[in-house]
Order: C-alpha cells, then structure tokens, then sequence
DNA sequence: ATCAGCCACGTTAGCGGTAACATAGAGACC
DNA sequence: GGTCTCTATGTTACCGCTAACGTGGCTGAT
C-alpha cells in the first residue's frame, strides 16, 4: 500500500499561515512584521521573526503585490549584453536602486524590433513600477504600450528623436559630427568608415549621419566604407581594416562604429608596421575599459553609460516616491579622448 | 477649477473584465482566449481578440500566477556580466528556454555570497519554476533555501564540489592539471601564475589547485605568483607580466586564471620582442572569441560555456514538463587548444 | 471614576486572474 | 422522441497576501 504524504506535508511551501500558527498570532502581525510597517510589539516581532527563520519561510511576493497593487520591479530592455556597453549601464542602474528597494529586471531584444516588442509584453504583464529601455526607435506596438502603461518610462543612451515619456542619454549625430570635425582638424583628407552591417543599431547610423554630416559641411566625404556582421569584433576589425586598406591603399582615416573593430584595426596597423597616427589616424566610439590595455591608446568617445543608467535609474526611483513628478529629458555630453590614435596638430 | 478625470478613468489599467464587457463574453471565456487554453469557437475567440487588441489589454501575470500557481520564470544568478563568460552562457540558457515557454530572470551577485542570498531570496518569493546558480559554493542560509524550494535548481560551471540537486559543468581542478601537463610536455621548466585575487572565485582557485599538484607530481611547483584585482583586465595582464618578468627573469612560462589577462599579458610580450612561445610561453583559460582577433591564438580552455546554459536550461525546461524526473549531475569536458603561444614539440 | 487617545493586534474584503465544476444547446444514435 | 455526448460558455471558490477598518486594554488627563 502506497504510504500517503501526512496532512501536513513538509515540503509544501510555506504560506504567512505557517508562521502565523508556528507564533500564535495573526496572519496580519506576521504580515506587519516581516514588511516592517505598522506597530508591532518588540516581544512579538521578536517571536515572528524567530519562527519565521526557522521555518524557512520565504514570503511570496506574487501574492503580496496583487494585494497591495505595488511590483519593486523596474524593467530594462537592452539590445545585447556581449557588447560592454551595456553591462556598464546595468551597473549604474544597479548602484543607485539598491537604495531604493526597487529591483531591475533584465531583458535582451538582440536589435529586433519584434523582440523588443515580446519582451516588453512580457514585462509589462508583471506590472512593474518602471521601464528603462535602450534607444527611441519602437514599433508602433511596443511604443502603444509603453505609453498605456502609466508607469515612469525612460529611454536612454539616444536622445535624438521622438520620446515616449523620459531619456537620458547623448546625441550620437552629434558625437559623430565632432569626431570628423577634430578628424578634419588634424589634416586627414582620405577617411574611411568601418562599421556594422545591423539595420536596427540605430545609434550607429546617426553617429554615421553626423560624421558624413560634418564632412560635407567642409567640401569632403568619405572615400570607403565597410561593414560588417557578427562573429568576434576585434578579429572583424582585423579584417575589415585588411580589405580596406587593400582596396583604398590611399585611406589616411579609419573611423569605426566601435572601439571593439576599432582595436582590431589597430592591432592590424601596428602587426603591419603601419605608422599609426602619421601614416593613417584611427578612431572608434565607446570609451570601453579595454582599449587601457592596448599597445596605443585608440581615439576614441566616452558614451556616459554608468552615467546614463544612474540618470535613469533616479528618475524612476524619483517617480516611484513622487508619483506626480514629470517627466525629464536629460542630454549628456560624451568628451572626445584622442588617445594616440590622432595626430596632434 | 480642476478638471476630475471621469469616473472611467481611460488610463486605468485594464482587466479581464474590461474585455469582458467589450466583447460580450464572460472574463473565464476572455481569459481561455488569451491562454489558448479550452474550448472557444472561432467567432468568439475572434471577437475576443480584437477587443483585447484595440483596448490594448495587457494580462496580469500577478494575478494569474497566484492563481494558476504557475510562474513561468526561470532564476539565473550569476556573479558578473562584464566577464564575457556569463553572457555566453545566458545565450544557451535563452535558446533552449524560448522554446518551451519559460523565461529567465538574471541576478548579478558580483561574487559576494551576501550578495547571492539577497539575490536568491528575492528570486524565490516570486515562486520561479526552476534556479541556475553558478557555482557550488553557497552560504547556509542560500543552501537552506534552495534545498526548501522545491523547484529544480540547476548549480552550473563547475562540478568539483557537493551539488543541491542537479549540476552541468567542468572540472576545474582537472582542468588546470591538464594546462599544467601540456606545458610540463612542451619542456616549460619554471611556471609563473597570474591570476585573479577574489577570495571568492572558486572556479580560478580549483584551476589553480589542479595546476599546483600537476606539478607537484613531477617534482615541479610555481617559481612565481602574481595576483590583481579590479580595473581593465587587458590592463592587468600587461602590468602584472611586466611585474613577473622583472621580479623572476627566467621564468619561461606565464599561466594565467583568464584569458583576459593572458590577452594583456600577450601583447605586452609582443610589444618587447619576446619570443613567443620559445622564451616564453602563454596560457589562459575560457576560450573567448576576443581571443580570435588577438596578433597570435593564446592557449586556452574552452569553458563551454554555451553547452552549459544549454544543458542547464533543458533539464529545468524537462523538469518542468515531467515533474517527477530525478536530478541530474552533467560534466562537460573542456578541450585544450594550444593556439600559438605553447612551444609544439 | 471617566473617558479620550493610543497601542497592539485581529477581522474582513478584496487584488485579478484560473481550476474545477456546472450547464445550456446542438447534434448523434438507437 | 428520448437519452447521450460533446461543445461552448458561465459560475463559484479560491490562490496568498495586504489595505482599511475594528476592537480590547491600558494610560494619563480631567
């Protein structure tokens, strides 16, 4: 005969009412203490708390959030995490919620919009107190939701366009015009641009748009361009840099998408005993930690990523304490690192 | 005077009941549509949906997931994103999971085990359907609560230690042995170790203990140690070899506990004209696709680090298809690839 | 002594869904 | 035609917790 589990099944998961026997008080005592709001006597709190520990009791929040109709959760929707850009801003958006009780949840698109539109969906379906999500470019049905949703949204690191309620983040048009403008300032006249082939790096093309931009603006324009996608970035840089300089051997510019090609390249130049910057000048975007340890600094432009994800993360958390805030627009302004990369004139 | 929003507030958050009432159905037959769950006729079921899409109804996972004591969610804890192992094996996890339903939530512990229970816990009191952890060391408490879960929990990356319930991963230990007797093969005689000072990546230190007693038994033992933490990790390897090579001249071989420091370490030998691998050889450890672009293919171990997130992922995807399989305990083996910085004799 | 005021706790009624069961109506079959 | 079956839908009772309100007992001012 099959032995029935007993009445009270040990490995049943534990409800508030298991404490609430374990301490001989109510649910709601128990409720109050482990919350820590409202008054509770010492002795009481003490005794709940005991018996809570000892139980092992681990409070169940999808219960507790549909009666209290609040989530600690903030949503945080990013294209890619093997990219290093977006790891930071996690960070950033990290340090400033742990102090405020809120807790980011992370999803990843991988640049599709259809994905981003998923994710969102899903997210949204936990109700969570806000959502910070890379670039302003959605599709009409993810943009309907976030502005159904009536909680903080911020989107961040791209600031020119259309925003659906908050942003943080810097003008990539512009980042790209002021590194062809010091580009031009150091004399290259031949620039090429080596980039990625992704229709959905939105941020990519409009730092493009400006550096084409800036160009014309001064009678020139580029004479290659290349592009890429997938597969190891500083060995793509490698070869993207192999093809263009066989094909324009006049190039004394290379600008790339990322520091990440950007260091391929330069690795390329220098295995090539090319003279870097006299010969040819090279320059990337991002800022990322791992261009320290390269043989020569790469040009490069800081993109404020933990700066962004702080900004953001404070105006949810402010939203979530003062519902009745705006909405705010922050612009950051990236600073121009030439490095070794660029002649100085 | 103040215009008082009407009493249907259209940004109220919309319920079951709102598509409901605009479809003329009852919220049960609502609720069968959404899930695709029952019996519904065509027309019904049409009708339903255009009312919930031209509402913009969006569900309440909450709600439902109290109810139905179902919660799609998968819990990953890992200690870091920035390390360009971890997103590797997110990218496994994601694959197998996006067939099956389920959706996994990351928590980042930075290698604090305060850090992991906090994270643990949150986890748990939403009631995910299954846990992948990495590593096998736990305080207590998290051990405690993973063991009164009752979900499957899947440790991953290493497998050299008592596991909770199920485990993928290498061997670390013998994964150093095996680097230790390939360089003791190639006639390496004085080994220095560059590696990381975290108390708490258990995973560098078993490959380090491997490596020591691989050595031990042919009589050898490290004639140096250098550790680092914190900042670039390119960086890093560059300083930390310099400092090797200054303090210990003769050493003819540099093992280091990642490939992020071997890559620095790597360029720093190339930018002195060291012979690579005659004077000195090279080694790290995981296997990254940043090695690919580097000058030379440093020698290293691949981590599989995507077959662990697969197999990971499947066994909480099986778990929770078929409830009453068992554990399952899966050791992956790394293969050694000896790239171009190990003497081949 | 009386009673307001407060403290420490208990009671009640949901939150927005879903499982489980109930039921009306349309054929199918004898 | 009557019973049976099946399909499409509705009803009811929760899931585990918390907001809001209720209450007994003690304190201290009057």
């Amino acid at each position: 005969m099959l032995t029935k589990a007993p009445a009270t099944d040990l490995r049943r998961t534990l409800t508030l009412r298991d404490v609430s026997e374990a301490s001989g008080v109510s649910e709601m005592t128990v409720s109050r203490v482990l919350r820590n709001r409202g008054d509770v006597s010492d002795t009481t709190r003490a005794r709940v708390l005991q018996a809570a520990r000892t139980l092992g009791y681990v409070p169940n929040k999808i219960a507790g959030a549909l009666a209290s109709q609040r989530v600690n959760l903030v949503g945080v929707i990013i294209p890619s995490l093997s990219n290093m850009v977006f790891p930071e801003v996690m960070t950033g958006i990290s340090a400033v919620l742990d102090n405020t009780g809120l807790q980011p949840v992370v999803g990843v698109t991988n640049y599709l919009p259809a994905r981003e539109e998923t994710v969102l969906y899903e997210m949204l379906s936990w109700r969570p107190s806000g959502v910070i999500l890379a670039g302003l470019e959605h599709s009409a049905a993810a943009r309907a939701m976030l502005v159904q949703a009536g909680i903080p949204i911020v989107e961040i690191m791209d600031i020119d366009g259309q925003v659906v309620d908050s942003a943080v983040g810097i003008s990539h048009r512009r980042a790209g015009r002021q590194m062809a403008e010091a580009i031009v300032a150091s004399g290259y006249k031949r620039i090429a641009f080596l980039g990625t082939q992704m229709p959905n790096d939105f941020r990519a093309k409009k730092r493009l748009e400006g550096f084409e931009e800036a160009l014309k603006r001064v009678g020139m324009s580029l004479v290659d361009r290349e592009f890429y996608d997938g597969g190891s970035a500083l060995l793509k840089g490698r070869e993207m840099t192999a093809a263009v300089l066989r094909r324009s051997p006049d190039v004394d510019f290379l600008y790339y998408s990322n520091d990440m090609i950007g260091a391929g390249g330069l690795l390329y130049c220098l295995d090539h005993g090319i003279d870097v910057p006299e010969k040819v000048g090279l320059a990337g975007f991002n800022g990322v930690e791992l261009l320290d340890g390269l043989p020569r600094r790469l040009a490069t432009m800081d993109a404020c990523r933990l700066e962004i994800g702080r900004r953001a993360a404070q105006i949810i958390a402010g939203r979530n304490e003062h519902p009745n805030l705006g909405s705010d627009i922050v612009e950051l302004f990236p600073t121009l690192q030439p490095g070794d990369t660029i002649r100085q004139r």
